[in-house]
DNA sequence: AAAAATCAATTAAACGTTTGTTTAATTCAA
DNA sequence: TTGAATTAAACAAACGTTTAATTGATTTTT
């Protein structure tokens, strides 16, 4: 891929996450990027298919991580559900923008993009059932409810990238931190609350559910 | 309030959700509204303004909940908590239209709205604060990381009311199911699963993280 | 009680911008 | 000389908003 396009790319993504698909012109997207309004156009058809191309680009990255670590029979799981853990912290603060882009468009865009989007997360679903499910089948992992553990790590994580203010405010944080330092502190942090939670979640020495006071619930 | 203001405040809503604030126009609303375009100029002085408007009406509503909650002596802790999950997913999916619009917009628009969905997103951690801590003093609860366990929660619940189209996949619901089974079974899944999470993650009983293999952790 | 005045509600039309996209001409390296 | 890259200009359509005229019920005056 040509520079150019590449850097179109990275600029609309830039945009995108910003202020919206929609509330993005490609006049906006020229102006930054530094290139002629028409090269847009010219390179990617329509604002939409610019859209498509930049997910394309960054969704398809990534999964074979995942099946590897899925394989690797020396891994307890527990080892495999925090490296999970490292791993989705990692690659969502990492590609913060493009994630933030997926999560505003995919209630609202195109039929298109919609199921590009629903597959992904299913198959995210898929390798980290696998993992939950492996657990399970050993005696290691309760019986939890799987789809809501996944809905669980990856709504925590995407609730706090989702708005930095809030983020630096919560965690006390200078509001003008630099982005490099936000990250570092932010990944630190979810890592070590989601391995907390999980293992207290998934350990099968918690079941039945433990009550301090009312040992039959409620 | 006049009806017809109220009528147009709804419609803007199921827009807002459906399209977003930027793909929605005037002139949609005015149209599903079956109202004359300028009525919306002349109620609500912009579309800008027609979103804090919206705003206003449907997120000072029920703060009074959650205090009283907060100061009844009579319940414990873990009643409260689970009071809380049960509020908060109620809450949420019976507004879900109005939530996906806060959730989208809290990132891009305008400074006066960022602050808004900021400072009620604030309003929240403080009272679970509030509650998780004193579950805490009570040596009921682990030290957990307060924030992130708000985030877990709110996460938890925007992930999968955020896309009904994923939601009715993973959870084995027919794609079109109507929304009222859909509300229905989604409220009872999420609120089994965070009860049992929180049960889990914030009992004292299970501090200095229980791992079956590996006990002193990674 | 009838007529006149008042004022908010409502309308169709138009406003000037901005939108995404296309055209047709030009540059520039192969 | 060929053909891709790049440009400024123009396109029609859609945008949020305003205007000026009209409706229709309520209040005031005769």
């Amino acid at each position: 891929m040509s520079d150019k396009r590449e850097h179109i790319l990275n600029v609309a993504e830039e945009l995108f996450a910003e202020k919206g698909f929609d509330g993005t012109s490609v006049r906006d997207i020229a102006q930054r990027a530094g290139v002629n309004l028409a090269m847009i156009s010219y390179y990617f058809g329509s604002k939409e298919k610019l859209l498509e191309s930049l997910i394309e680009l960054r969704a398809g990255y990534a999964y074979g991580i995942l099946e590897e670590l899925n394989k690797d029979e020396t891994l307890s799981p527990w080892d495999k559900v925090d490296r999970l853990v490292d791993f989705y912290v990692d690659r969502i603060i990492h590609n913060m923008k493009f994630h933030t882009i997926m999560w505003q468009e995919s209630s609202a865009r195109s039929e298109e993009i919609k199921a590009r989007t629903i597959g992904i997360k299913l198959r995210n679903l898929e390798q980290i059932t696998k993992i939950i499910s492996d657990g399970q089948q050993k005696k290691l992992f309760r019986q939890v409810d799987i789809p809501m553990t996944v809905g669980t790590i990856m709504g925590t994580i995407s609730y706090y990238t989702h708005s930095k203010a809030y983020s630096c405010v919560t965690l006390h944080l200078g509001e003008d931190i630099n982005d490099e330092q936000y990250h570092q502190r932010l990944s630190t942090r979810l890592k070590a609350h989601l391995k907390r939670l999980l293992r207290a979640h998934l350990d099968i020495k918690n079941e039945s559910g433990p009550m301090t006071e009312d040992p039959k619930g409620h």
